[in-house]
RNA sequence: GGGCCCGUAGCUCAGCCUGGUGGAGCGCCCGGCUGAUAACCGGGAGGUCGGGGGUUCGAAUCCCCCCGGGCCCA
């Protein structure tokens, strides 16, 4: 068990849980997330703000790895911005009310409709969707905390708080005084399970694909013989409520003689109908506009099934009549209407006086009023109708149709068109100002404000009621006796104006049902109206509910609008949506600066996560599985925010290797810089003399911190991501530690060796700050066991630390890019070697650098050591002679020409030799598990290969100082117990005497 | 039916805006290192850049059409 007591420490592998463990007790213990919000927001009055409104979760369920992703994207921000001194507004928000909870509480009791929660009691009822609340705010805070997303949770903000709750009445008094909340009979969409009617961003997130029988009939002409309109439907079940036949007034009909019968249907449609239902004879025997059918009677087709019919007798019930709606793209041409059941069907119907025959209750099964179809459920009434009509004969043709149907966003069961009594909220008059508004926010992507520019246009009126118990009540009261109608903006408000104040306890129901006002204008009593409103209008407020909650109303004019929010796509018609419809209707402002788009986290096969499919990841179980430093890098690097991403946990897995890297790199760095006792604290002395690998690491570290805030800061943070793990693998570690292995292998106190610690200090040092963002446990471990323990002047956690800068005076671009192309060079030579089978160990005898003109001779002399270092080559000469180099390979590097000469001599190959022998020796050293500064008394080489007897004799001196023994023999004959080696193709026996 | 995103090596993705001989990581094969070592490094094989057409001296990149996967709207 990793303690606090224990010191951090770079020993052993990265184990991000561990690392995780030690990071949590200590952010903990030492209240450094307070600490933090204290430096970037208490006592920081005077910097830039950056304002972040936080899209509350629902808390209903758990957090999957698509909460994660977008809680990850979040921090990055957050935390970047604290960092570059922004003074950052934090608070956390959760959505604790509506439908999502209501259903949770249901599936929890075994509920199977409204019934049994008012069997159940809607007191105890509400007290359940409480504690579910309670207990997902417990497990989301956890969570978020556990992936490392620092908000202000103890300040959160919940949709359910009295204070929140006068905040979103207060608005709907305004709409109210404003006259844009009404009441009225509509067709709506409603939800048969949830008993309630549903808004167009609720239905627009339901959408799925389904089969529906497509279905062709016919309707008897009554005053004509055998003559029959022909219609299409996709919902037969809607015929029970059938009152009208809607055709286009100015289109072209067309009777058909089929058989010896007459069929009108729309000219432009006639022949793709007849040719799907199979009629092949027929003839057209009249043409007519639309208009000229006004007013004819039909024989309902369901008449003997459904008796209410045989009293529909109004002028224009059971009749033909004209609409421009009727299109000509699909179907007849002829339009079943039922006006309870479409939009179209009901504005048509109003228009013409027909009554709206309903004989279906809200729940989804039909009434008495629709004869022999009582008692079953909507689309249960499919086969049924079709089957009566067949045996009348009436059935066309019985096709199938595979279609997106609308289905409640909740619990999954098809929607029904109903018309309703239910309030909405008109938006008409504040469209064109949202509209405008919107080509103010940042969209990233681009395209996404199109989007939402598309949206909004064909935005229509939010039916906000809903007949549910758990959300924000309606605050409207109606007398009973003259129907004047009063809203209110606060409980105080009501308590003021209530014939019972002592009942007004709660905004919630079902207290706030029992409050009854004395009406102002003739005293009768006034009873709320009985709905809750629509959840979405809940966190749509939050931009000015947030602060009101705390009482920090006087905040709003300095917070608003915010500047950042990021949410999935979704949310383009559900929170972006109401948050832009009650800010612009409230203070004509878009309440946001800048939104990114977050795409879906799909499983790895690219299939949607759900639970039925059995493939969701869990974000608090992976984590404490992978750790949330890899997870969070992972998520915020694989792609742009808005694709989508499939979630692979071995790809996690390889990201996590390159914090390896990381950890073993400052690892490294440590261990040597103990062991030479070097301190920053003559840092920059330490860095007055560097030399040109020192200035190029530094400015690649330049160039990576501006890719990582131009990334950061134009919401682009996977290109941030990637940016630093590139800086960390390719750049420090595979390059630069290289580079100066041999320069931290000086014994004695040279200042190339201090210069290369104070380099590697600074970068690492940079490169742990700049990823704290992304990884903010592994950027606080390496701080408090890198930085901290060499610099005790350093801060408490690197999150309280400035984004790193680099000196200006420490950037040399002409440096860089020399060594730059060395590197290049180098890389290439290491190609070569691989070709022709040299080993890197081995010594290349020299290369030749030609470049453009005499002033480049000396910087490219100096910076030459790189090449001669990354490529182990003994001389390097640089020249601008473009004599032919015989016998040399030629590189391609830009700018400058490179030769090499990759043949071995004598020289070269006893030196290679040699320190193949000694590699040798060290292994069975290691075998033998001596410590490594154990002297041993003597080594034996035995071999008839003159030149490994040469390579010993001339290098005795350094094999001897290599591998730590008193003597070197050579002989011919091998003794006891020696290991036999093959070195390069010839042979050789050991022995090592202790 | 309309709008949008995506299609590049076995896998995951860069490159496309601003055309100029196709990249990285992982995986695979081969090798190196053995003083960051249950770590690290190098090399190699592998692609008609979804298909077709056009513009151009030149197209993964720009334009048009089509196919496939996905999202949104109707």
């Amino acid at each position: 068990m990793v303690s606090l007591s224990e010191k951090p420490s770079l020993k052993g592998r990265y184990n991000p849980l561990k690392v995780e463990k030690w990071v949590l007790e200590y952010w903990s213990k030492n209240n450094i997330y307070r600490k933090v919000k204290e430096k970037s927001w208490e006592k920081n009055r005077n910097a830039p703000l950056f304002r972040f409104l936080e899209g509350p979760p629902t808390a209903n369920g758990f957090m999957h790895v698509g909460h994660a992703r977008g809680r990850t994207l979040k921090d990055i921000q957050l935390r970047y911005r604290r960092m570059k001194g922004y003074r950052v507004w934090d608070q956390a928000g959760w959505d604790t009310q509506g439908l999502p909870v209501e259903l949770e509480v249901e599936k929890k009791l075994g509920f199977k409709s409204k019934k049994d929660i008012e069997n159940y009691g809607v007191e105890k009822f509400v007290k359940q969707c409480q504690e579910l609340v309670d207990y997902y705010i417990g497990h989301w805070r956890k969570a978020s905390e556990r992936l490392g997303l620092w908000l202000d949770y103890d300040h959160a903000y919940q949709t359910r708080h009295p204070k929140y709750l006068d905040t979103t009445w207060s608005f709907l008094k305004t709409m109210w005084e404003k006259g844009l909340l009404y009441e009225d009979l509509r067709v709506v969409p409603v939800c048969p399970r949830c008993e309630t009617a549903l808004s167009s961003h609720e239905v627009a997130q339901g959408y799925k694909k389904i089969k529906d029988p497509s279905l062709y009939f016919k309707v008897p002409l009554r005053d004509e013989e055998k003559t029959y309109m022909i219609a299409w439907t996709t919902t037969p079940w809607t015929i029970i409520a059938n009152e009208a036949l809607t055709v286009h007034p100015e289109e072209t009909y067309v009777k058909i003689r089929v058989g010896d019968e007459y069929w009108i249907m729309a000219e432009k449609l006639y022949e793709k109908v007849l040719d799907e239902v199979g009629v092949k004879e027929y003839e057209v025997v009249e043409k007519f506009k639309g208009k000229t059918l006004l007013g004819k009677k039909y024989v309902h087709p369901l008449l003997e099934e459904v008796p209410a019919h045989r009293e529909h007798n109004g002028k224009y019930e059971h009749a033909i009549v004209v609409a421009e709606w009727v299109s000509m793209e699909e179907g007849t041409g002829v339009v079943h209407t039922a006006p309870a059941h479409g939009a179209e069907d009901f504005e048509t119907g109003k228009k013409y006086g027909i009554r709206i025959f309903r004989p279906i209750r809200k729940n989804g099964y039909f009434t008495e009023e629709a004869g022999k179809y009582r008692g079953l459920w909507f689309k249960e009434a499919n086969p049924h109708v079709i089957e009566d009509l067949r045996r009348k004969g009436l059935l066309v043709h019985l096709g199938e149709i595979e279609h997106d149907y609308p289905h409640c966003w909740r619990c999954d069961t098809p929607l029904m068109y109903y018309a309703d009594r239910q309030w909405f909220i008109n938006i008409d008059p504040i469209k064109k100002k949202m509209l405008e508004e919107n080509d103010r926010v940042r969209w990233s992507p681009e395209w996404a404000s199109k989007r939402f520019r598309d949206w909004i246009e064909n935005a229509r009126d939010w039916c906000i009621s809903r007949e549910r118990y758990w959300g924000t009540p309606l605050p409207v009261w109606t007398c009973k006796k003259c129907g004047y109608r009063v809203a209110f903006g606060s409980l105080e408000e009501v308590k003021k104006h209530a014939l019972n104040p002592e009942e007004v306890v709660d905004h919630h129901r079902p207290w706030i049902d029992r409050v009854k006002i004395k009406c102002p204008r003739c005293g009768g009593i006034m009873e709320r109206e009985p709905f809750v409103v629509d959840v979405w209008l809940d966190s749509g407020v939050a931009h000015t509910a947030s602060l009101n909650q705390y009482g920090w109303n006087n905040l709003f004019t300095q917070l608003f609008p915010y500047d950042w929010i990021t949410e999935a796509v979704d949310q383009t018609r559900g929170w972006f949506y109401t948050l832009m419809f009650t800010s612009v209707a409230w203070y004509l402002r878009s309440p946001y600066k800048a939104v990114l788009n977050q795409g879906l986290v799909l499983d790895k096969y690219g299939k949607k996560m759900s639970k039925s499919r059995g493939n969701v990841v869990w974000a608090l179980e992976f984590m404490e599985k992978y750790g949330a430093d890899p997870f969070r890098i992972y998520l915020a690097s694989k792609a742009a925010p808005w694709d989508n991403i499939n979630f692979d946990p071995d790809e996690v897995m390889d990201i996590k290797r390159q914090l390896d890297i990381l950890w073993n790199s400052t690892n490294f760095a440590l261990t040597y810089m103990e062991l030479d006792k070097w301190t920053p604290n003559r840092l920059e002395e330490d860095l007055r003399v560097l030399e040109p690998e020192d200035k190029w690491i530094i400015y690649e570290l330049y160039k990576t911190l501006k890719a990582i805030e131009e990334a950061i800061e134009g919401d682009q943070p996977h290109k941030g991501g990637r940016a630093i793990l590139e800086f960390i693998v390719e750049k420090l570690s595979h390059r630069y530690i290289t580079l100066i292995r041999p320069r931290v292998w000086i014994e004695e106190d040279k200042p190339e060796k201090r210069s290369a610690y104070a380099t590697l200090y600074l970068v690492l040092n940079a490169a742990i700050k700049a990823i704290a963002p992304y990884t903010p446990y592994i950027a606080e471990y390496l701080y408090q066991a890198f930085t901290r323990k060499l610099d005790p002047n350093a801060k408490e956690s690197v999150h309280l630390e400035e984004w790193p800068t680099v000196p200006s005076k420490l950037l040399d671009e002409e440096t860089w890019s020399h060594v730059d192309k060395l590197l290049e060079a180098a890389e290439q030579v290491l190609t070569l070697r691989a070709k022709v089978g040299i080993k890197r160990r081995w010594p290349l005898k020299r290369a030749v650098i030609v470049v453009d003109g005499p002033g480049l001779i000396e910087p490219y002399k100096k910076a030459s050591k790189v090449l001669a270092v990354y490529a182990n080559i003994k001389e390097i000469e640089v020249t601008t002679s473009t004599s032919s180099f015989e016998g040399l390979e030629e590189l391609e590097v830009p700018d400058i020409k490179v030769y090499v000469d990759v043949k071995l001599d004598e020289e070269i190959l006893l030196e290679g030799l040699a320190r193949e022998i000694v590699r040798r020796i060290q292994v069975m050293r290691r075998d033998l598990n001596l410590p490594l500064d154990a002297v041993v008394e003597k080594v034996i080489v035995a071999t008839r290969d003159e030149l490994l007897k040469k390579a010993v004799e001339k290098h005795r001196d350094y094999i001897l100082g290599e591998v730590r023994s008193k003597t070197i023999e050579v002989v011919e004959e091998p003794p006891d117990k020696a290991r036999k080696w093959k070195i390069e193709g010839r042979e050789a026996w050991i022995k090592v005497v202790v």
